[in-house]
DNA sequence: CACCGAATTCATCGTCTGTAGAATTCACCG
DNA sequence: CGGTGAATTCTACAGACGATGAATTCGGTG
């Protein structure tokens, strides 16, 4: 039985607290995770998640802080030939759900977004007002905010079926024949003819 | 206080339940939803709920059991020009969202997918086995199953964009324009060169 | 009209949930 | 070396949840 109060030693038990958070609300949802599997899972009592953050829908925002580079991220897409735009970005997306510290994260949100509305308006940002946006304004024309969209729901669609759903043969796919398949797809809504 | 026993008359009470959890669960999702507001819904007690279904898992099941006709709408999407047979998926794709009752069968399926594996096997099948592999297939090809997966990865991120996170300015778009701009890149899936 | 089975509700159990407050232990500053 | 504040746990509450079993009322059959 873990004595109660303040332990030896420092540690980061904040931040401890936080990747728990990413991990069980990348696994189950902002809804179907609780407090008390957080807590559990940073070795930790339920209490004390509360003492730093302060509540559940609190916790969801410290934990789904994007730590990702959007600007780096969209230079990349922008560097080199622009008939092969979408194929970059494909290549991007892929990389970020294939590395474990965002792919939680995203999943965290996705998997959250279909019911909770909090995390439904971090999607929808990130498919609006995001760097998907930002590509699509690079390249003028009026229907930039559509084209976002457009793409946005392939790259959700894509995420959705090999991620979170893993549908087959789609999921076991190599990134490279993923590129070159869907690549197309976002080319034409990113600079296309619509 | 409504009296215990059996009611006066005779009223479809199991379909009025089937009716009311379709409501819920495409609200809610399957683990947000609860018995108790189906049961409420369909103006039930809870017990009711579980006398005919036995349980939620179950319910779940009977109630988002597909009224729809696939063949028919196979049939549909390939009776016309072959070059048009992408669009021609988009219309009866958003048809189906947009009529009530098969909407809120979609959207439980789809909410409830992210994070319960039953709904995301059932929406795995559609994906994978349903009506999409029956036009990759009837196009001849080996990679008929990718092209399906490919193709639904569009239809459902488009159906996440449009209708459950629904993100601006795609969720207001007229049915016309999203099939203009949708349709050629489902095309490519479906019968184009990948 | 008696009876059986189906329909319906009530009361309840055990569990899990988010959250709050009080108590305890330690690190650090003076 | 004393004291203040942060870190940590314990205990607990109040509500919702899925599920069960018994009780009650009605429709339909003989």
């Amino acid at each position: 039985m873990m004595r109660t109060g303040r332990r030896a030693g420092s540690a980061d038990t904040r931040g401890e607290i936080l990747a728990a958070a990413r991990h069980v609300f990348g696994e189950h949802g902002f809804e179907n995770a609780s407090v008390r599997k957080v807590a559990s899972r940073a070795g930790v009592d339920p209490a004390l998640v509360h003492h730093y953050f302060g509540s559940k829908q609190a916790l969801f925002l410290a934990a789904m802080e994007l730590p990702i580079d959007f600007n780096g991220l969209v230079e990349q897409v922008m560097a080199g030939p622009r008939r092969e735009v979408g194929a970059r970005l494909v290549r991007q997306t892929l990389e970020l759900w294939e590395t474990p510290a965002t792919r939680s994260l995203l999943m965290g949100i996705v998997r959250s977004a279909t019911t909770d509305e909090v995390a439904a308006s971090m999607l929808r940002g990130l498919l609006a007002e995001g760097p998907i946006l930002a590509l699509t304004r690079a390249n003028g024309g009026p229907d930039a905010a559509l084209r976002a969209t457009l793409a946005g729901s392939q790259v959700v669609g894509l995420a959705m079926a090999r991620y979170v759903i893993r549908v087959e043969p789609l999921a076991s796919a190599s990134t490279e024949e993923v590129v070159r398949t869907v690549g197309p797809s976002l080319q034409r809504y990113l600079v296309g003819r619509l």
